[in-house]
DNA sequence: ATAGTATATGAGTAAATGATCATATAAGAA
DNA sequence: TTCTTATATGATCATTTACTCATATACTAT
């Protein structure tokens, strides 16, 4: 339980589950929502990653990053509470609205 | 909420929030339960009250630590979650096995 | 008042953490 | 093959955190 409170004492981190509450989404994706270099993002996601609370795919040359349905299962009502509590995190509203122009850019779609 | 992800992401406040879960206690108890210095207890009470996730109150000679009712009201979806999973911590069984003996010695009672 | 106990806090130190730059690896495109 | 893009990781530095000792403060008892 404490590694799964050490992930989530971040800001960074919790802005990323914000993100992830919708969609999975890639590294460079987040990159572009969060502003934040590529090499800080990617750690954050690789310590979301061993505490289990992240799982990741690769599809292409991207790496997609979700939330683990494990931990959800496990974790079940920390979950519920980070559903509703991310969603009030003062970067909430900027963070996400950049999810719909990175989206609608197909930066990192495999279809495009 | 990252605030109080922060306070909970360190082991010695998870046993001292599985101690409080039961029975309001002041420092010297935690102090014979947990076995930690009592300059560290001090120190980690006071981050779980500045947090707001502790309250305490002053009785006699002694400060009595309580789980803040106003925490349990505005996080109940994680105090659920508290409540389950901090009986799953290992120290759990011997850290509280020693409540009823500080109790039974009456170390810290007012009416003794 | 003085002595004794409970708690908090300043200062110092060691360890952990987060950010960054540079570079390595892996995959796709040409 | 070579070039480009996406991601991960080593090394370094700055900051934060936890622990400890010593001491201050607050309260009780005598």
């Amino acid at each position: 339980m404490v590694d799964i409170f050490k992930a989530l004492a971040e800001e960074s981190r919790l802005r990323i589950m914000s993100l992830l509450l919708r969609n999975d989404m890639c590294v460079c994706e987040i990159e572009d929502c969060l502003k934040l270099k590529q090499s800080n993002i990617s750690r954050h996601l690789s310590a979301l990653k061993s505490s289990r609370i992240l799982d990741s795919y690769k599809q292409a040359q991207w790496v997609y990053y979700k939330i683990n349905d494990a931990f959800i299962k496990e974790h079940r009502q920390l979950w519920i509470y980070l559903e509703g509590k991310l969603k009030e995190l003062p970067s909430y509203q900027d963070d996400n609205m950049r999810i719909q122009i990175c989206k609608n850019e197909n930066i990192c779609d495999i279809n495009t």
